[in-house]
DNA sequence: TCTATGATCCCCT
DNA sequence: GGGGATCATAGAT
């Protein structure tokens, strides 16, 4: 393993580009640590949800409901809703208080603690749909709803730097998966995904 | 390989 | 009442 991991600070997600910041995550490694049980993954595609500008965003025009209250919340910040009533999404919050930007963490690489991502999702074996997908690799690293609100600061959710960085050319830029009601915002280049890689989510490309 | 469907929470029209 | 930043499974093609 690499020898010099290092937390990502405040000034990392205190920026006002959202969509820069997206690009910048893949490659870095999201690690929950709960109970003592550490698990982790090398984050391999994200979404960049534009804030109040952006109609596929929950903040749309302003909007601030007891759900997505965290988004609000300044940069680093953990927000987790419920999707479709049962999946839980994980989003990493940026720019500075009260700018809604956010950053759906869509797929993960395992590295460590695979036999408890295996336990939480009830799966025998370890295969690609372990971390493909937002509903699946929050699952997978145990996290929830009512880690909402927490920052990455702490020592239970943070995201980490171990230098790795991927190419221009290994990296893939596409429109959003499941946003299609958010009319012309639904095709804008917000998606980043890590080429070839086989945690990907999503169908076709 | 593809399309349809059920699970069932939070917000909006 | 309806739809959504989803996923697994069943059945059709």
């Amino acid at each position: 393993m690499s020898g010099s991991l290092k937390k990502l600070d405040h000034s990392f997600y205190n920026r006002k580009d959202v969509v820069q910041i997206a690009r910048e995550l893949l490659g870095k490694i999201l690690v929950t640590q709960f109970e003592g049980i550490r698990s982790s993954g090398r984050i391999v595609e994200t979404e960049a949800y534009n804030g109040v500008e952006d109609r596929a965003c929950h903040a749309f025009g302003g909007r601030r409901t007891a759900r997505s209250e965290h988004l609000y919340g300044g940069p680093g910040t953990v927000y987790i809703y419920i999707c479709y009533g049962m999946h839980h999404l994980f989003n990493v919050i940026t720019n500075k208080k009260d700018i809604p930007h956010a950053i759906l963490i869509r797929a993960l690489e395992p590295i460590e603690g695979v036999d408890y991502m295996l336990k939480r999702r009830g799966k025998p074996l370890a295969d690609y749909t372990l971390t493909k997908g937002p509903g699946n690799l929050a699952c997978a690293l145990g996290m929830s709803k009512k880690h909402t609100g927490e920052d990455l600061f702490s020592e239970e959710i943070f995201i980490e730097d171990d230098g790795l960085r991927y190419k221009k050319d290994q990296i893939v830029v596409t429109k959003r998966i499941g946003v299609e009601s958010a009319r012309e915002d639904a095709v804008l280049p917000y998606r980043f995904i890590v080429k070839g890689n086989p945690y990907v989510s999503a169908k076709k490309t």
